[in-house]
DNA sequence: TTAACCAGTGCAACCCAACTGCAAAGTTTA
DNA sequence: TAAACTTTGCAGTTGGGTTGCACTGGTTAA
């Protein structure tokens, strides 16, 4: 059984060929991917299924969502040992130039000390300015 | 003249009835707002005027848009000093009950060491959770 | 004073990402 | 095999954001 579909069974999400088609997609980027890319790049692919197809991985945490700003919402693979808590949570960095937006899997957030009674759960951390590529 | 005639002049914004009315709402406020609370707030004021002067207020560093994750665009007062730039970022909280954000103006962002090469020139950081209200 | 100008406003419409309802196709269970 | 459930494809809706255009009211130029 390939890797893809285990990624999938691991995570309690039913490998159907669409749902493949998209994994596959995902382990192939390097930059956070939005519906509209997976349309592109699947198509005839339906939007629909698609866009629930990224519910689903969400859900079940196979990939996690990006606000960057755009308006346009951005979706990225989590890391194996990913659960979605606080202490998985890493900054983004969207690049104004190229628009394209990347995980900074190695920049994690720290812990923030917070006004008296407010609870941390989550957070969208998204740093903007020039990727390598574009600053030069 | 009064005190937000004046802010809007600082600002080079030409103070005009409707802009007076938003700025005056935007201080009577302690919580970031969307368009259509401004459009609730102001009615019958016309949608694309409100819109247009967000924008306005926006480019003249009145006030700062916050993506909070909702896909709704908030946006709330600058801080006098600020010009929005590297130093005057600060954290934001989106409450997961009560929907509401709020600017959390005494965290400020920390420098982040970047990636080589990568610029960092703003940044939208948003915490989620439960405000000191909603966390009982 | 009148004419030309221009920023600001109001209305109507458009765009498009996000989302939903429904029926067909596919898969699992009894 | 039949029934029950899941996934998919299509078509359409929703709603925030945005734009085009004509009108207004205040300012400038002749």
């Amino acid at each position: 059984m390939k890797q893809i579909e285990l990624h999938l069974k691991n995570k309690s999400v039913k490998p159907t060929a669409m749902r493949l088609l998209v994994l596959q997609f995902f382990t192939e980027q390097t930059k956070a991917v939005s519906l509209k890319n997976l349309e592109i790049a699947l198509a005839p692919a339906d939007k629909s299924t698609l866009f629930r197809t990224l519910r689903t991985f969400e859900k079940n945490k196979i990939i996690h969502s990006i606000e960057d700003g755009t308006g346009i919402a951005k979706y990225a693979l989590c890391l194996e040992s990913c659960n979605c808590e606080l202490g998985d949570l890493h900054y983004h960095f969207h690049c104004t130039q190229c628009e394209n937006t990347f995980c900074l899997t190695t920049l994690n957030v720290p812990l923030i000390e917070l006004p008296t009674n407010f609870k941390m759960n989550q957070a969208n951390m998204v740093i903007k300015g020039l990727c390598s590529n574009c600053n030069i």
